[in-house]
DNA sequence: TTATTATATTGCAATATTACGATAAATAAA
DNA sequence: TTTATTTATCGTAATATTGCAATATAATAA
């Protein structure tokens, strides 16, 4: 089928299962740490930087922008994406809130 | 063409979507959450909490198992599957690592 | 041995994702 | 205005993922 029951899940789940996904792919992960190096950037860049098509990297591009992971500003011509940082935070904290749930101990494996 | 260009990306970023692509499916973060509290867990119970087919539970079972997130350990007829706690703690810090890098001040977006 | 129970695997259909060429849209420069 | 330049969108092909019924496998119980 290929579609997935969300209904059955929380949403929590669902919204967790949705950012997770837009980091399960490398070439979105190159684009954010290019991000976080270079501060500013322009797409462009990027289509040299990656190695992909540009229509393949401004796919990318929105995906991460509709999670709202990163931000564009039109800049003349060219367009300055960045980080936002308000929801790279909310992320980190709803990761850590699941990570933080195990183990208490190190070696804390039931079986 | 829906193959992803590995080869563009390095080590670390393909790994890190490998792993994080694991946690974007609301059904095997279901499953995630149910061993976090039951502590150990037996794959049947999942097909009734979860409310999907048992061929489809064994195969997001599988996914987190080759991620090697969770273990199975054969308990008489059924399986003691249970998170991996070593892999828990470096899953954690490898996300933290990326999390980490962003922002250094709270309101710092560039754009 | 033959059930029974629990989980895994196979095969398939439906949908999603990835990638890219072609083209459109928007702005800046000439 | 016309012409670049930059990014977005469309259409399409290839591959991946999701989900399930049917079946296989493995271990226990009778």
């Amino acid at each position: 089928m290929g579609i997935t029951k969300s209904d059955l899940f929380t949403d929590k789940q669902n919204e967790f299962a949705r950012i997770a996904k837009v980091f399960g792919h490398p070439a979105r992960l190159a684009i954010l740490e290019y991000l976080l190096k270079s501060e500013t950037c322009i797409c462009g860049d990027l289509v040299e930087e990656l190695g992909l098509a540009q229509a393949t990297i401004s796919q990318h591009l929105r995906e991460l922008k509709t999670a709202e992971i990163i931000k564009g500003n039109i800049e003349g011509t060219s367009i300055c994406y960045c980080i936002n940082a308000k929801k790279w935070i909310e992320i980190k904290s709803i990761f850590n809130a699941l990570f933080d749930r195990y183990p208490e101990n190190v070696d804390d494996d039931c079986c």
